[in-house]
DNA sequence: CTGAGTCGGTTTGATTTTCCAACTAACTTG
DNA sequence: CAAGTTAGTTGGAAAATCAAACCGACTCAG
């Protein structure tokens, strides 16, 4: 049995899978991303995913209820909110960029879409490298570690904010 | 009429949204997942992401469509396929990294999971720079730049390869 | 040669999700 | 007071997904 394997009949449990159940659901992403662009209210959100109401609402509540992101008070009378990522919920930015710029790189068709940009101005053109060894993360450098759970001690630097 | 609106009706058209058309659809992640991790075989990446056969079937045929992923004959009688990586496919790594990364970090409950490292040994922590200012992304950072089609000129190095 | 097993699917029918348009409640604005 | 805004909810139809069974073309053990 490789590492790779997985037993007989059990679906491999790993941080992607466990991700994409939060993030990976019908327009979770997009709505995150309206937010991290600094769209923030329902409608507008709806609009600019293409979203249909409904399951915007749930997958609002999806997002919210993870942790990802917060509904902030506006208007009292009558209650309305409005939606902001939490620190979790900033932190998927390299998600969105990489697949953005994996995207603008593989996905190039007739059809006009927005880019993106670096704050700096320059293209997207991000690279990912290893903390640790400084080295960038090539293709096939992914590998299995071992299986984590919350008996493991969480860094301060990485606790949960809500 | 900031950047960040969009036509009163239509949802903005980003390669955010474009990418998630090919790898947004259940499952996909995670079939190129265990291609990622040296997993080619059909029933194999059945068992090991949980994806009903059916639906699984549907969705390689849609990689394959565009480009991300290749079927490769391993034998005549009876003709039998591999499913590998393209050049496309294996520059998906940035984004199963960000997420297994995000999700390692925000994700953490009882369930034990499998966790990932980098080829040097290392934990996962991956770093995002922008090639251009070699900044950090920050969450942020990122901006909406102009509207791109095929008109633009890729460049050499990121043509397709099929 | 027979029977069991493997592999990569396809088929079937039930269940779940999503879609869409209309509707609502509680306001604000002209 | 009428119209518009905002954040949803509702209902019914359409589409996607699910699980399990089935299938054809093989291989392999006995």
């Amino acid at each position: 049995m490789t590492p790779t394997d997985t037993a007989r009949d059990a679906p491999r449990a790993c941080f992607i899978a466990a991700g994409l159940e939060v993030l990976g659901e019908r327009w979770a992403l997009l709505a995150l991303r309206e937010m991290s662009l600094g769209v923030h209210r329902f409608d507008q959100i709806a609009r600019n995913t293409g979203a249909s109401r409904d399951i915007l609402t749930s997958r609002l509540r999806t997002l919210e209820s993870h942790g990802v992101i917060e509904r902030v008070q506006y208007s009292e009378h009558p209650p309305r909110h409005e939606y902001h990522l939490t620190t979790s919920g900033a932190e998927i930015a390299p998600i969105l960029i990489s697949l953005a710029a994996w995207s603008s790189t593989w996905m190039r068709d007739e059809t006009p879409r927005a880019s993106y940009r670096h704050s700096c101005g320059a293209d997207l053109e991000p690279v990912l490298t290893c903390a640790e060894c400084g080295e960038e993360f090539r293709p096939g450098s992914l590998m299995l570690g071992p299986l984590v759970s919350t008996a493991d001690p969480v860094p301060v630097n990485q606790q949960r904010q809500i």
